[in-house]
DNA sequence: TTGTCATTGTAGCCATTGCTACAAATCAAC
DNA sequence: GTTGATTTGTAGCAATGGCTACAATGACAA
């Protein structure tokens, strides 16, 4: 049962997917961060994501080249227009699919986990039918 | 609302989410093959993912060492018993993502595309809910 | 048997993401 | 203002997953 018809496009979408997702994740993270601290240091980010600070350093770089960041040097990191609009879209999406989660009964734990690696590979049309079911589900109660 | 507790765990999961997952595709692709054409070869591999011969090479080389799968040089792929026990577990699991999206009113093709990513990312526990889900509709109609 | 074609392997390149070790800059306290 | 801790940068390494170009192998037909 169950067909599964596994083409080659799944897999280009998969892999372009995780090309994008460490610009996702620390757009989202600095966002978050200036939102909560004021300003967003490279140490915070290592902190956050369990990593050494060369590799954000690294990553912040690039992210500066691409467009989505600012980053002087020795001084905090903060958010081009893009990356800010990048970060607003990110962040919403990873909400509904944690909420989406919740809804239908994972754990707070579990759906924080699950959702940070489950929202980069989510179309827009299954995250219509999350929103939906969320909708649907709060309108029941 | 909705919180959104992004600790360093989930992203120190995600991370080793994806250290498996080129394991996990391959070895369900070829479990996949071999039920399909009798065997399955390099080449089979590279149509299917998109990629080039190359990569399948270098790919299948390090699964040999990791003991999933057998590749004598120049005959085709095959599967050690954990390697085919990590095939049948995680078809079942990509099954599951699949019939859940379709559940939720995902279009056929979206699903396909979708649980190719999503798969890697859902805990034994949100797999749980999935199943419990989908049991509850099919109980309703 | 010989030649051709499909398949596989090898060499060598690149980008990404991770690391340790060490150097430089900044900040705060004294 | 000097010192000391924090922060950032840089050098250099490794593994992974991509690629092209070219070499070798194997299978099959003529
Ligand atoms: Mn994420
Ligand atoms: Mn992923
Ligand atoms: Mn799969
Ligand atoms: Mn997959």
């Amino acid at each position: 049962m169950s067909k599964l018809p596994s083409t080659k496009d799944s897999y280009s979408r998969t892999r372009q997917d995780h090309s994008t997702e460490t610009a996702e994740d620390y757009v989202e993270a600095i966002f978050d961060t200036i939102e909560a601290k004021g300003a967003c240091r490279a140490v915070d980010l290592a902190e956050q994501f369990g990593v050494s600070h060369v590799t954000v350093s690294k990553i912040i770089s690039r992210l500066d080249t691409d467009g989505l960041v600012e980053a002087p040097a020795y001084k905090p990191i903060g958010l081009t227009p893009e990356g800010k609009l990048m970060a607003a879209r990110v962040r919403k999406r990873h909400e509904l699919v944690y909420s989406f989660l919740i809804a239908i009964g994972v754990d707070a734990k579990t759906a924080a986990i699950d959702s940070e690696g489950i929202e980069h590979h989510v179309s827009t049309k299954t995250l219509a039918r999350m929103r939906a079911f969320i909708e649907e589900r709060s309108a029941d109660r």
